[in-house]
RNA sequence: GCGGGCGUCGCCAAGUGGUUAAGGCAGCGGCUUGUGGCGCCGCCAUUCGGGGGUUCAAGUCCCCUCGCUCGCCCCA
């Protein structure tokens, strides 16, 4: 009686050899792209404690109201998967005094976790890479953290991508325009859809980008965010803009672009694409100046943005691209009679050992059978090492999809038959 | 958390209340136990995500539940 099968956890995936390759594709580029310029790799645990989320993103935020996977461990502390990285990047660098020895330019990777309603590239345990720059504050290291992340995804080709961005100003300009923006929509309350009457009093920036059409209309005639910044801030926002021209990177300027966590200021930036649906974001971030000094640091500023995996896997994964040709192996290794089947695995083992790839037949099966699974391997060659063979110390190399003639070695030359293999 | 759609073999997929649940791909075995690719033959869902109910009869109708999906929400 077979016991009940059991199924993943609900918006928790598995990834399968047929898509683990376009994940390390991606995984592969990111590494890349962050050695040429510079940043370091940073890892830290998923589980952290729970002050930290509160204390980071904003104790008024969908993210930490009511998305976070929260439970007391056996000690009776609050724990919480974390639902995103950089709170955690900053606790770590703070708590080893990273910051002391100068700005940090680091990039994390791995599964954040969020108790949404799953979706087509939302996942309640989902991947991001995240890029982050702790101690920079000039424009041009927004401008320089947005060109990694764009040449990036350009050179993943998973264009075509739309960058957006918009300026918070500082937590200044946001107080003052936050009084005039609550002022303008408490006056035409009626006009607003029930989501948003709610973030007038918690998070009322947020109301900003709501999708509602009536609200939208209203926000027409709003105050605007960007004639609240001050001077200097408009200034700031300008030098970021005309360094992405400088790089050629085009954007557009979107006014009703608020990020959702509370650390953002300044610099708040999106990338998205067409092909996704209702989750079009495959990267966002922003400059978060403040978050440092809010968990317990001096004053830092900063800037890092996250790109979400799964979007940018299913970006890629789109029919009409090229998916990477599975990698094959060079050798498959036909091989019967115990002597042989020994002697088999010490050959697979010192080929192996050259760097080759190399796929042992299981061994036991008929010849004609064994044949049958190394040409489906795709391997280019097939060693033959049945009891003739092992007896007269040899192994035959066959060619299997080429009219080259067979070859017969000699078993302990591991050296000349890796040469061969690989020519 | 709210609303809509869907759920038949590892994958694709027929089937719209009536005897035994098509077919294709993949897989496995054989023709061919020292030689593969092609071909041919055979095997591969007592069961239609799961559980109840209606009915003489249910994959087909109803309810619940799980999962996926689309939108809202949220955001990477």
């Amino acid at each position: 009686m077979a016991a009940e099968t059991l199924q993943s956890l609900r918006g928790m995936v598995d990834l399968l050899p047929r898509d683990t390759e376009l994940w390390q594709l991606v995984e592969a580029t990111a590494r890349e792209h962050f050695q040429r310029a510079g940043v370091d790799e940073i890892r830290t645990p998923l589980l952290e404690q729970t002050q930290l989320f509160c204390r980071g993103i904003g104790a008024a935020t969908d993210v930490v109201g009511k998305e976070m996977y929260t439970f007391q461990d056996r000690g009776d502390r609050s724990c919480t998967l974390r639902p995103e990285g950089t709170a955690s990047v900053v606790r770590a660098a703070l708590e080893h005094g990273l910051l002391t020895q100068g700005p940090q330019r680091l990039w994390y990777g791995g599964p954040m976790f969020r108790y949404e309603r799953p979706q087509a590239g939302r996942q309640r345990q989902f991947h991001q890479i995240g890029l982050e720059f702790l101690g920079l504050g000039e424009p041009r290291s927004d401008v320089e953290a947005i060109a990694i992340a764009w040449d990036l995804l350009m050179d993943l080709g998973v264009g075509p991508l739309a960058l957006e961005l918009n300026s918070l100003g500082t937590a200044e300009d946001r107080i003052h325009y936050r009084q005039t923006l609550v002022a303008f929509l408490q006056a035409h309350r009626a006009d607003l859809d029930v989501d948003s009457l709610d973030r007038l009093e918690r998070n009322p920036l947020r109301i900003l980008d709501s999708k509602h059409p009536a609200t939208q209309a209203l926000l027409a005639t709003a105050p605007m965010l960007s004639e609240a910044l001050s001077p200097a801030s408009q200034d700031r926002f300008e030098q970021v803009l005309d360094g992405l021209r400088t790089l050629a990177i085009p954007f557009r300027i979107n006014s009703r672009l608020v990020r959702g966590l509370d650390y953002y200021c300044h610099t708040a930036f999106e990338i998205t694409s067409d092909q996704l649906g209702a989750q079009a974001t495959v990267c966002g971030g922003g400059r978060y100046d403040g978050l440092v000094d809010q968990l317990g640091g001096t004053p830092t500023p900063a800037i890092g943005w996250a790109l979400g995996l799964e979007r940018l896997v299913l970006l890629l994964a789109q029919p009409d691209r090229l998916r990477p040709a599975p990698l094959k192996p060079h050798l498959y290794v036909v091989n019967r009679g115990a002597g042989a089947e020994a002697a088999a695995l010490v050959l697979a083992r010192a080929l192996r050992r050259h760097g080759l790839r190399v796929q042992l037949d299981p061994g036991g099966a008929a010849f004609s059978k064994q044949f049958k699974r190394a040409d489906r391997s795709g391997a280019p060659w097939a060693a033959v090492l049945g009891e003739e063979e092992w007896s007269n110390g040899q192994v035959l190399l066959k060619p299997l999809r080429s009219a080259q003639s067979d070859q017969l070695c000699a078993l302990d030359d591991v050296e000349a038959m890796a040469a061969r293999l690989q020519a």
